[in-house]
DNA sequence: GCCAACGTTGGC
DNA sequence: GCCAACGTTGGC
């Protein structure tokens, strides 16, 4: 089992908003390596840290479970939709998705104040400078201490 | 294949 | 709103 930090606009789609769903298609992903991640590396029953970005502050703010096998993400064929890619050929899709389930909210979000001051978490992706991926992978480590520090 | 220009991300 | 960092595009 594998561990991720997927990242998300709150105002776009919020921990709030996944508990509400319990289960959400995680599309719209138009990165190269992020799409690898998702399509190569995640498996069905993984955890993942949701984070919220771009928010104030930005946090990690709870916990879901990668709940299917890569998905063809429609969002690339939708031509009214904001993800809309003129390049991607239906018979060629370039995109994937995953389903995401619901699995908690924290009781505290972890802000990246606080992760940045927590010497356990150095080491994550999401902390380095000029780190733009919206899914990274990390280890249980940091996975089981960011859960500590949120509850 | 190089690389300048451009667009996007996301913390601040 | 700014801008550093970085990915993508496209002319050559």
């Amino acid at each position: 089992m594998k561990y991720w930090l997927m990242k998300s606009e709150p105002f776009v789609y919020s921990i709030d908003d996944l508990a509400r769903d319990r289960i959400t298609s995680w599309d719209g992903v138009r990165n190269y390596q992020a799409r690898n991640f998702i399509r190569d590396d995640m498996q069905i029953g993984d955890m993942a840290i949701f984070y919220h970005s771009n928010s104030e502050p930005p946090a990690a703010v709870g916990v879901c479970r990668i709940s299917s096998e890569a998905i063809i993400d429609e969002t690339q064929f939708d031509h009214g939709n904001e993800n809309f890619d003129p390049r991607s050929k239906p018979e060629n899709p370039a995109w994937i998705a995953r389903e995401v389930s619901f699995v908690k909210k924290f009781r505290k979000q972890v802000s990246i104040d606080e992760m940045r001051a927590n010497k356990k978490l150095s080491e994550m992706l999401i902390l380095r400078k000029g780190n733009r991926l919206s899914v990274t992978p990390i280890t249980k480590q940091e996975f089981d201490e960011i859960l500590k520090m949120g509850e």
